[in-house]
DNA sequence: ACCCAGGAAATTC
DNA sequence: GAATTTCATGGG
C-alpha cells in the first residue's frame, strides 16, 4: 500500500478487499452520503472528505499524506487482511462463506467512540433512512461547523449541556433522554469508553449499559463500530431472522474471535435477500 | 388504518 | 423473574 500526494488530496495505491458502498452504507456509520460517481462525501475525526474508488485506487480529497497516517489508514482499518479473515472464517459454514463472497469489500471502520454510541442510540426501534436523517440534524444543530455548511459531530460535552427540550428539533423522540444521559455520562467521566477499548468483554459491555437506553445490542454495535472489539456479535431483528433461518442452533460464539466481521457479512446479505425470510 | 424499523425501559403477570 | 406493552416518528 502507497500514498502520494494528488490534485486536492491523497492517492492510495494498493487497496484490497474494499468496496465503498458495502462499508459505508452498510448500516455501521451513518455520515457518508453518495453521489452520482459513486464516490461518497462524508465527516469523521472532524474532517471533511471525499472518497473515491477506481479499482484498487482510493482517492481521498480534501486529506494530506499526514491525515492517511494519523486518521484513513485506521479508520477504513487497512492493518487487517480481510481476504485472510475471509478465507478463514468461510470455512465455518457454507452459508457464511456464501455472504462472505456477495460482499468481499466490506470493512469494519474504526469510528469514533462517541459519535458510535450516539448514533445507535438513535438506532434502536429506527430505520436506516430516519437514522440519517437525525444525525445529520444533530449534526447541523450542536456540531462546529467546519466547512460552509459541513459539520463535525457534536462532543458529548456541547450535548451534556443541552435539554430534552433543545433536542426536539431532532424529533428522535423518546431517545432524546438517552442521547442527553448518554453525553452526560461520557463527559462526567462515570462512563469510560477509552477503558472499553481493551477491558475483558462483558466488563466493556456492563461500562456501556450504565447509560439508560443501552442494552446489549446498542453496547456490541458500539464496541464493535467504534472500539473495534470484532468479536462483538450485534443481534438485531435482521440477524435474529438471519440466525434461525441460516444458522440454527448456532450462536455468536460459533463464529470465533473474527464474529464481528461476519456478522456483517451475514447482515448485509440478509438485508440485500428479504426474500428469504418471507 | 395497520405494520415495521440495526431496542430498551416500564409495566404487568 | 419472565412475558408483554409502551415509547416518538416516519415510511410503506
Amino acid at each position: 500500500m502507497n500514498c502520494i500526494e494528488c490534485d486536492n488530496g491523497i492517492k492510495i495505491s494498493g487497496v484490497n478487499d474494499l468496496d465503498l458502498a458495502q462499508t459505508l452504507d452498510c448500516g455501521q456509520s451513518f455520515r457518508w452520503i453518495e453521489q452520482e460517481d459513486g464516490s461518497f462525501k462524508g465527516v469523521a475525526y472532524g474532517r471533511y472528505v471525499t472518497v473515491k474508488l477506481c479499482g484498487s485506487d482510493l482517492y481521498i480529497y480534501n486529506a494530506t499524506k499526514e491525515d492517511f497516517k494519523n486518521i484513513w489508514f485506521n479508520y477504513f482499518d487497512f492493518g487487517l487482511d480481510y481476504g485472510k479473515i475471509r478465507d478463514e472464517i468461510s470455512k465455518i459454514h457454507p452459508v457464511l462463506n456464501e455472504a462472505a463472497k456477495y460482499a468481499p469489500g466490506i470493512r469494519i471502520l474504526r469510528q469514533e467512540p462517541y459519535e458510535t454510541l450516539c448514533t445507535f442510540i438513535i438506532s434502536q426501534n429506527n430505520n436506516i433512512k430516519r437514522i440519517k436523517g437525525i444525525v445529520q440534524r444533530l449534526c447541523e444543530n450542536f456540531g462546529n461547523e467546519i466547512e460552509e455548511n459541513i459539520f463535525a459531530f457534536p462532543t458529548a460535552e456541547k450535548i451534556a449541556e443541552l435539554t430534552e427540550n433543545d433536542l426536539a428539533v431532532l424529533r428522535a423522540g423518546f431517545r432524546n433522554r438517552y442521547i442527553i444521559d448518554a453525553a452526560q455520562k461520557v463527559a462526567g467521566g462515570d462512563v469510560d469508553l477509552e477503558k472499553c477499548r481493551t477491558a475483558d468483554y462483558e466488563d466493556a459491555r456492563k461500562e456501556l449499559m450504565k447509560i439508560t437506553g443501552v442494552g446489549v445490542k446498542v453496547a456490541d454495535c458500539t464496541l464493535l463500530f467504534g472500539m473495534h472489539r470484532i468479536e462483538a456479535f450485534p443481534i438485531d431483528v435482521w440477524m435474529k431472522r438471519a440466525m434461525e433461518k441460516l444458522f440454527p442452533g448456532m450462536n455468536g460464539d460459533d463464529f470465533g474471535r473474527y464474529a464481528g466481521i461476519a456478522q456483517q457479512y451475514i447482515f448485509h446479505y440478509s438485508r440485500m435477500h428479504p426474500e428469504l425470510f418471507e
